[in-house]
RNA sequence: GGUGGCGUGGCCGAGAGGCGAGGCAGCGGCCUGCAAAGCCGUCCACACGGGUUCAAAUCCCGUCGCCACCUCCA
């Protein structure tokens, strides 16, 4: 059984065959580290987090590359405002993305280059598209390189457009271009921009456009050719179409496979600096836990829009709480018995059949709660066999998902000195509560366990004893 | 003007010709001293109008509404 993914250049479902047998090469689209990392910055790294751990499952040998375009005119224009050097706002901003990314439990690429370390990679692929006639220097002594787009047919076929339909960029500032769709390679140095922010060239000083980092960086690390290339959905146009026409015009094979990810709206609209909706790292982080934001934002399909609004994150903490209450009585259940600790820990086929369906992790994460729920019948019927089996897929299932709660990745670090005092207390007034009613003395084991609940404590009576928890 | 997507129950969210995905919320029940947790049941949805078919949420035609991209975007 192979993984199927959904090519949007071919808009097809389409095998993963990789090029080098048992070694799959991906390269995502990282963020242009000018402000803060948003809910969608978060689903787009999250999706590919998810294709990477089910290869990774599969037995694929993954290089996943993921950059960082630390140079741009943004970077540039948010350092001026902010009155700092551009890279030390790239860097900050970049220490920002890394700790949202490891919050919610990304795993770390196998490499994550900046573009600024590239650019003698991207003077190079520039110098080629110039000498096979695909672009050229502009003739108004700026410096710029623009690429011709009228000299490469294709252009256009990632997102099937065709040229002459493409409505012209009105705010484009045509100046040396010979055609307003052409875009830039190379940016000349301009007077007032940063010294710092300026590189020696055949063209002159300057610096990379947007667009030639990607094609200069993944071919770097993964080669002229590699299996797939990811993205959010708005990159498809223009950035991830230049991409491709640079890389092909140059020669290279390039990406195999292109992916692109749906984007994150709040409320119903698109979210926008304009319309003031923005939903930050910061923010989601603040309102829930880390595994929280995580299952909320991989609970829908990676292709479609998801919806942020109010109570979302409640939603994902009760489901959340259903697996988690689940691996907690099954775990506690099962101590003691021949079962402890012998769970199996394999994915149920109605699983791997739908992560291989284009990830299809909706499907998946109904497979699990069913898994949930007949465990949980198990453990009702005292069917510990039964529930060790399920216990153990529930463990594979959230592990592969990266939403296993028992994870080193989300514990709090409670081991602490007030940890274990706290413990003492509860277990202390759990005793007091316990004796209480065996002598039916209800109103004050109720009322242990409401002065409990007022600090946060929830108590559950179980056949082995009472349980206490945090509050969710 | 061009390219593409979407409309599913109170909400989120899968599915893509024939068995009610799943979760959240609600209601009824079992369990419990009462709760909590869990389980069972219930709530039988697919924008609208036609058509094809033994059978349509799914295919076709039309209509309405919403959204994205067309050189800042994850």
């Amino acid at each position: 059984m192979t993984l199927r993914l959904y090519d949007s250049r071919l808009r097809a479902l389409v095998d993963l065959v990789p090029l080098v047998p048992g070694r799959v090469g991906v390269y995502v689209c990282g963020p242009t580290v000018q402000s803060s990392p948003h809910i969608g910055h978060l689903r787009s790294a999250l999706a590919y987090d998810q294709l990477r751990r089910w290869l990774n499952f599969s037995g694929l040998d993954v290089t996943f590359v993921r950059n960082v375009t630390d140079i741009d005119d943004k970077v540039l224009a948010n350092a001026v405002e902010s009155g700092e050097q551009w890279w030390a706002l790239a860097y900050r901003t970049e220490l920002e993305f890394t700790a949202a990314y490891s919050a919610i439990g990304i795993l770390a690429p196998t490499y994550e280059p900046r573009a600024t370390a590239s650019i003698p990679e991207m003077l190079a692929l520039i110098g080629r598209l110039v000498d096979a006639g695909h672009a050229y220097a502009a003739e108004d002594g700026s410096g710029d390189v623009y690429f011709d787009t009228v000299s490469w047919p294709s252009y256009g076929e990632l997102t099937h457009q065709k040229l002459g339909d493409m409505a012209s960029a009105e705010d484009a500032d045509p100046r040396g271009k010979r055609d307003v769709r052409d875009f830039a390679l190379w940016k000349g140095h301009k007077d007032g921009e940063p010294s710092t922010a300026s590189w020696q060239s055949a063209w002159g000083t300057g610096r990379p456009g947007w667009h030639i980092e990607c094609s200069a960086m993944s071919t770097r690390y993964l080669g002229p050719q590699f299996d797939i290339h990811g993205g959010g959905l708005d990159l498809r146009f223009p950035h991830h179409e230049n991409e491709l026409a640079q890389s092909h015009a140059a020669g290279d094979p390039f990406a195999n496979l292109w992916l692109h990810n749906g984007l994150v709206s709040v409320t119903g609209q698109k979210m926008s600096k304009s319309l003031g909706n923005s939903v930050y790292a910061a923010d989601l982080l603040a309102s829930a836990r880390p595994l929280v934001v995580r299952y909320f934002l991989g609970a829908a399909h990676y292709r479609s829009t998801l919806e942020f609004q109010n109570g979302s994150l409640a939603e994902a903490e009760a489901a959340l709480g259903r697996i988690e209450g689940f691996l907690e009585r099954a775990t506690r259940r099962l101590e003691g018995t021949r079962f402890a600790g012998a769970t199996v820990e394999t994915v149920p086929d109605t699983f791997r059949t739908a992560m291989n369906d284009d990830l299809s992790v909706p499907q998946a994460l109904g497979v699990l709660h069913e898994a949930v729920r007949d465990g949980n019948t198990a453990l009702d019927a005292e069917d510990f066999a039964e529930a060790a089996r399920l216990l153990g897929q529930v463990f594979a299932m959230t592990s592969v998902l990266g939403i296993n709660p028992i994870d080193p990745q989300w514990s709090t670090g409670e081991q602490s000195s007030t940890g274990t005092a706290l413990k003492a207390l509860v277990e202390r007034l759990l005793e007091d509560r316990q004796t209480a009613r065996k002598a039916r003395d209800f109103a004050t084991a109720d009322r242990i366990r409401d002065e409990l609940g007022q600090a946060g404590i929830t108590i559950e009576d179980t056949s082995t004893g009472a349980h206490w928890s945090f509050d969710g």
